[in-house]
RNA sequence: GGCCCAUUCGUCUAUCGGUUAGGACGCAAGAUUUUCAUUCUUGAAAGAGGGGUUCGAUUCCCCUAUGGGCUACCA
């Protein structure tokens, strides 16, 4: 057997932005494509003119750059089988239905879309299939001078294949096994279109993934139930021997309630479900995104990719690389995903957490910026160090550490009333002192100095601490106050302590 | 309605005939702490139901129920 290059495909259509499960599609595809040294390749599959939303193939490639998801080879990426946008392959295309229509595969059907509904609404259970449709107005009922009347004469027809009845089809799923479907439930789908004239997704789809080598198909489960008749297309063509492999995922799913994963969803949940916050070029309505709403690229792929599959193992955190190398489509469950957005947070905390001080900083300082702060990116690295464990989100810090770019200008009540004591002034103004003559203004040093005097003094730690605290960040909240007062300096910390003193009394 | 797919803690999942059914999120309790968090420890929590097959079923088969998908000149 011939080591055969993989090859898969992500192809989406652009009619809008790119839906999270798609997202968790092309992540599938491109982790095997990498495990196995193979292509990967983005098709824009727009043969619905009707749907087609300008800004919807950038948006996508845009997605996918952010994710840290590459492609080899399609729209935008070059490559030797394009051009990669199915709009642009229509010659092709025609030419193969001329193919089925001449081997007798596939027949001219000349019914309106008016009468077909007239027959959907007349017969219960109607269905354009070999116990039809000689019923119907089609180059298989028609004279054949009568057809090619018709067709001269501009009339509106489309190609339609045709299915023998009684058959079982066997479709051998990488994750679900062998799935039969007899051909008589199938009807004779419509695989090239009179409104546009172009090919429906079943022709185009398989045309490309033949032309395109296309070695895997891994896909939504949605797809399954036409599966069957994409194998029959391949036998039509004679193209069996080199089918590619099919794999269809399971659904991710909504987080209460039932049915699939949608946009509103997101919208009535609070949570994104795009990639990409999205405007809609008609309406105006703005969705949110992943990277908008402050999430990190690899959190959400890791998130994304045990929706539905594991490792095998306990382990959760995993790199690219290590997805890449663990990756098994043996391993994908069967069964829907619910989408539980509380897990998604936590995936964004733990690399946050993970992540370089220095990177947090860069992203970090937007943020500051609207809260018309301009700091130094060491201090601010500094000071995410320090509070990063804390929060799930970036945009979090500034609420775990704005007091370490601004003075607090009052004290919350409660904590005053719990925390300041009588003595809390007096005992502030000594440490003042203290602090004053403290050389370096280190974290440990100063720590020592100041327990020392405390100790000395007979005072109460945790009195000081708290009141401190107080008066350097105004609240009861923050890393440890040594840590505090070493990054905001000593003229700052002295600064707000007898500011508190003077406030506060 | 028809066809197809699925079914392990609330959620994501491990288990590939023999386990005290494991882990994670979330939840609860406790510990640590000068604050708030983090962290750590512990706990509650599952094989949809009914039949088979088998010495033995969560695991294999069938039925029922439930959930999901498809059923367009949309993908």
């Amino acid at each position: 057997m011939s080591q055969q290059k993989v090859r898969v495909r992500f192809a989406p259509s652009p009619t809008g932005p790119l839906h999270i499960g798609g997202v968790r599609t092309a992540l599938y595809n491109y982790l095997l494509a990498k495990q196995k040294g193979g292509d990967f390749i983005l098709r824009i599959e727009d043969t619905d003119s009707q749907r087609f939303v300008p800004g919807a193939e950038e948006y996508i490639i845009e997605s996918f750059q952010w994710l840290g998801i590459q492609f080899d080879e399609g729209v935008s990426f070059g490559g030797n089988y394009g051009p990669y946008r199915q709009s642009e392959r229509k010659e092709i295309y025609k030419k193969y239905v001329e193919q089925l229509l001449n081997a007798g595969l596939a027949y001219y059907a000349f019914d309106t879309p008016e009468e077909l509904e007239a027959k959907r609404t007349e017969i219960a259970n109607f269905q354009y299939d070999a116990s039809t449709r000689m019923q119907m107005r089609n180059s298989l009922t028609l004279p054949e001078e009568e057809t090619e009347k018709l067709i001269a004469n501009g009339e509106k027809y489309v190609v339609r294949i045709k299915i023998e009845s009684n058959e079982n089809i066997c479709v051998n799923d990488l994750i679900r096994g062998e799935v039969v479907i007899n051909s008589s439930v199938l009807d004779d789908k419509v695989l090239f279109k009179s409104a546009d004239q172009l090919p429906t997704y079943h022709l185009a789809n398989i045309v490309d993934d033949h032309l395109m080598e296309i070695t895997h198909v891994i896909r939504g489960e949605e797809w399954l139930p036409s599966a069957p008749l994409h194998i029959l297309l391949y036998r039509y063509f004679g193209w069996t021997d080199t089918m590619p492999q099919f794999a269809h995922l399971p659904l991710l799913l909504k987080p209460e309630g039932n049915g699939k994963l949608s946009k509103r969803d997101g919208d009535r949940l609070g949570f994104p479900v795009f990639p990409l916050k999205w405007k809609d070029p008609k309406t105006g309505e703005i969705s949110s995104g992943y990277r908008e709403s402050g999430y990190l690229p690899e959190a959400v792929v890791n998130f994304l990719a045990l929706l539905g599959w594991s490792p095998g193992n306990d382990q959760e955190i995993m790199s690219m690389d290590e997805m890449i190398r663990l990756f098994n489509l043996t391993h994908c469950s069967k069964s829907g995903a619910k989408f539980d957005y509380e897990k998604g947070k936590w995936f964004n905390h733990q690399y946050l957490v993970k992540k370089d001080d220095k990177e947090i900083a860069l992203l970090f300082m937007p943020v500051l910026q609207e809260h018309q702060i301009n700091a130094d990116i060491a201090y601010v690295e500094k000071v995410v160090g320090l509070v990063k464990e804390r929060v799930t989100f970036v945009k979090e810090l500034w609420e775990q550490a704005s007091f370490f770019f601004v003075a607090p200008t009052q004290y919350d009540e409660k904590v005053v009333k719990k925390r300041w004591k009588d003595d809390s002034a007096a005992q502030l103004a000594e440490l003042a002192e203290v602090l004053k003559s403290r050389e370096p203004f280190d974290v440990h040093g100063t720590e020592d100095v100041v327990k020392a005097w405390i100790e000395a003094k007979g005072y109460h730690l945790g009195n000081i601490m708290n009141a401190t605290r107080l008066a350097l960040v105004g609240e009861s909240k923050g890393p440890h106050i040594f840590d505090i007062t070493a990054t905001l300096g000593k003229e700052e910390t002295i600064k707000r302590i007898h500011q508190a003193i003077n406030k506060l009394g």
